[in-house]
DNA sequence: GGATATAAGTAACTTTTTGTAACTTACTAA
DNA sequence: TTAGTAAGTTACAAAAAGTTACTTATATCC
């Protein structure tokens, strides 16, 4: 697995990317809240990620469904993650009042827009996940 | 700010993707080891993903410059992360033995390559930010 | 000569977040 | 009557993160 290039004048591009993004921080300022970063606290969360691309991948999952794709994640924290990616619009929970009660999780098109950004990133991680392990030793 | 609309083609694809990067995962297995998590784990965390980007802004950094930048880090954790970062080859450490002792961060070119991917999340973080906040309430 | 400062952490301790396991609710079917 | 079910919640234990003080080796100030 060859590592493209990176060149000068990319990182430089780079850089200024960067910069725009963190312009709102004036760096003499005492720190104050950054948007990106509460956003990207859930977004980025381990276990927000999986219910995410699993979302992505089945297009409707309830509860117990979702518990089992995203193995490990205790219910607890699973209901936890999934009421804040709902509040921050991300998915859409129906529920059907039933015995026993249904409820259904959602990517809403919101969802689906991280997702694809998301998964730009999953993707370079799979492919190169290999090299990091090797790496570590 | 406008979402782009996603197509149902759109979604199709994108649950190929993640098909193909959750296929060695059989639903019937019991769950094991995947590298993907493991490797996001790092590449995900709140505090790692400053680092990289604040290293992408500096070339070169020294432990209580990025503790600045980085606002809000710890010491331990700073230096926690650091040190896997460096281990997953992220980044490169260079410590100059003077008095007091010198140690200088930078992104190795497999840290660059990784920034380009998650600048570009962070990127549409940043453009929806104000709507996810809106969205909770 | 002795106190003070410095950079890059580390150590001991507290607080917060996660994880675990049992419990709840409202009804249905055996 | 008892058991079973889905979607959580609750109480408690464990792990991670945050806080504050300390370390180390030398140079510089008083």
């Amino acid at each position: 697995m060859e590592l493209e290039t990176i060149t000068e004048n990319q990182k430089v591009t780079t850089a200024k990317k960067i910069k725009k993004m963190f312009g709102h921080i004036n760096p003499k300022d005492p720190p104050s809240y950054c948007p990106i970063r509460d956003v990207m606290a859930l977004a980025s969360d381990k276990w927000s990620i999986l219910i995410v691309l699993y979302l992505g991948y089945y297009p409707v999952l309830r509860f117990n469904a979702l518990k089992k794709k995203v193995y490990g994640v205790s219910s607890k924290v699973l209901s936890e993650r999934l009421k804040m990616l709902e509040a921050d619009g991300y998915i859409s929970r129906k529920m059907y009042p039933e015995v026993p009660i249904r409820v259904e999780y959602s990517l809403t098109d919101f969802g689906h827009s991280y997702l694809e950004k998301l998964l730009e990133l999953t993707e370079w991680v799979q492919m190169y996940s290999d090299q990091v392990i090797r790496n570590r030793s």
